[in-house]
DNA sequence: TTTGTGTATACTGTATTCAGTATTCATGAC
DNA sequence: GTCATGAATACTGAATACAGTATACACAAA
């Protein structure tokens, strides 16, 4: 009989807050103008106050919350300019993604990119959700295939910054269809092995991604 | 009698144990294998535990500390694997903030990039500790002038990663007033107003340093 | 000597309590 | 009605206590 190795991980609690708390934030369960109370979310999970609020800090530190004058914390609210900066800083972490995978051009990784971006255009769901989703999990891979755990986790936490200011889902007014097509010129541009040539096409990518949501910020106030 | 708006930001009890002990790591007075014990920082410090825990639970977050299976947290250990992906992220980050200078091209700009590469680059101390928070300023001042918080935080976590692990000291042994008259012609190509070839003078700088670095790794090893 | 078992110790994560601070609300004076 | 003041309330940050887990150590058996 072979037993399966008993995987010894111990989760915090303050991790599962953190996980549930950030879904909450991203799936829009928790609104932007919520306020986030320690004891209130405590009494909520049945759990002491202290996980709670190692969650909450770590979501602060990560950017996605800020904590208000009348105590507790509220999704934070992102100004024009912050938006901007953080395009710049995609360009920055996926620039430096597709300079990576152009140099070493290795038919596997195309492969497998051509394979994550087949996959995520073809979703059948009308949702807007759905949709960020799966052109998140074409960004997502294309910077795993860097193999850089650094620009994995910067990538990550700009992108969930954005997500729970809700930010890349506010151009629901705005056709995607057509930008999501877009996706296979960035391939074509990694495999030209030219990391300049891959890395201006996905500023232009991430570029005409910002002038949309600038219009679509626009277009809600 | 015009009295002074008073400050009324508090300091966290943890957040000043946080900054004491980042500072500890990166002065060399918490060496590498030395072990941090919630309960005995805290008796160290006449403080409770709590603070203490939340320090460490940050620096940790910072990927500057690693937890121990004996208990406790140690300075993050990087493999030369995960040295060359740091190098990656500053190429990155450095390389972003120089492409935002180069095509802002302000004079102004420019000239307090020279005027603090000028200042730093004329340290008197023969500390190679003084010698790299010369350089770190050099560097740090680069991304400030981007003004792109997310790059500058960016930017502070990669440093602050290397430096606890004494990685851009490790290259001591190499003569490293050679490069140090490097950085002026980083302004210069950000005066060319040319992007493309900013960062590309910057990957180039950033590239000689891994290439030390690994050189260093390997005298030491 | 080696191996297995039980106990002690070290340390963590969580729960609870205490004390301080900021905001809100109620009340009285003008 | 407006404004000032004091009390109540809400909430935080830190201290303390409790319980669980992992490691180290001691001891006995083979």
């Amino acid at each position: 009989m072979a037993l399966k190795k008993i995987k010894h991980e111990r989760q915090r609690l303050a991790d599962i807050v953190y996980d549930q708390l950030l879904e909450a934030i991203q799936s829009g369960t928790i609104s932007s103008n919520e306020r986030l109370v320690q004891e209130k979310l405590a009494e909520e999970m049945q759990i002491s106050r202290t996980p709670v609020r190692e969650a909450l800090l770590r979501l602060e530190q990560d950017g996605i919350l800020t904590s208000s004058s009348r105590g507790g914390f509220s999704i934070h609210r992102m100004t024009n300019s912050e938006v901007k900066e953080l395009y710049q800083a995609r360009a920055a972490v996926e620039g430096q993604a597709v300079r990576i995978l152009a140099a070493q051009n290795d038919a596997e990784k195309n492969k497998a990119l051509r394979a994550t971006i087949e996959r995520e255009e073809n979703i059948s769901s009308s949702s807007i959700r759905a949709y960020f989703e799966a052109n998140r999990k074409i960004h997502r891979r294309l910077v795993e295939l860097s193999d850089n755990r650094y620009l994995i986790e910067m990538f990550d936490n700009i992108w969930n910054r954005g997500v729970s200011y809700n930010l890349f889902a506010a151009i629901d007014k705005i056709d995607l269809s057509a930008s999501f097509g877009d996706h296979i010129r960035l391939v074509e541009a990694i495999e030209t092995g030219n990391p300049t040539f891959a890395m201006d096409a996905i500023i232009d990518h991430i570029t005409h991604g910002l002038e949309l949501q600038f219009e679509a910020l626009e277009v809600k106030d």
